[in-house]
DNA sequence: ATATTATTGCAATATAGTTGCATTAAAAGA
DNA sequence: TCTTTTAATGCAACTATATTGCAATAATAT
């Protein structure tokens, strides 16, 4: 019932850790290249996410993100700020901004993203 | 190399013409089913949008979602505006306000897209 | 009416992610 | 330390959404 720590994990959170920006599975496989099998990626980054210890977002050309929780509360995730995607070095970053809408009469939101796709300061 | 017309188009974009919100191609499917094959729906779909005659906007849970040009110009199309999705009716809409972000210094945007989901008026 | 070629249907392929199942190995307890 | 329990893993198979190849069909121009 209990998680365990296991090598793949310690070594899949370390490379979050040391991201600045959110990573893909694909880009997470790349860097553990024969350490461990493509599906433990994808399970272990559901149990972080599970755990609340990562965002998962879906970005605007289809593919999840994952980064680090960084101001969540335990009890209330946000992930509702916007998120940038270099065209060049595909590199994602969490923006500042929150997403925040005015919705017509009687809509009532649940989750919000946001997403801009761009150059970043070092491609441009 | 010139478009033609075809029943299958026909029946696409009246389709389109005739729904309030944004659908699609499980949609459009559903509602053609027998009168053209799955593929051809994508052709067409994509074929409009290479027409400049609708939008193909990704959904926040990874899938296309088809509607109408309303306010584009031929020249410039706009489809950066904020899209509702309802998570129970799952009614797409465009929503009139557009996806603005202030960028870290030194980025460039090129595209944007928001998406809120929960209730519309009907299903809360 | 005929010729040209865009469009279509069907099967195969691509891509991203999930699931089943037998095996391995954390970690709790004796 | 050894044993037991079961979470985690590897591998193959599968799902979902969308695209591509190719031969057959049919919309348009002449
Ligand atoms: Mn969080
Ligand atoms: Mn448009
Ligand atoms: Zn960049
Ligand atoms: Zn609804």
């Amino acid at each position: 019932m209990k998680k365990r720590s296991t090598p793949a994990k310690k070594e899949v959170i370390k490379l979050l850790k040391s991201s600045e920006s959110a990573m893909s599975q694909e880009m997470i496989e790349e860097k553990v290249k024969g350490k461990m099998d493509r599906v433990t990626i994808y399970r272990i980054l559901n149990s972080f996410c599970e755990d609340g210890i990562i965002h998962r977002i879906l970005s605007d050309e289809g593919k999840y993100y994952f980064a680090l929780c960084m101001d969540c509360e335990p009890e209330e995730h946000t992930h509702d700020h916007f998120h940038f995607r270099c065209l060049t070095c595909q590199k994602v970053e969490c923006l500042p901004e929150q997403v925040n809408v005015e919705l017509p009469e009687g809509y009532k939101k649940k989750n919000a993203t946001g997403w801009i796709t761009g150059y970043c300061n070092n491609c441009n």
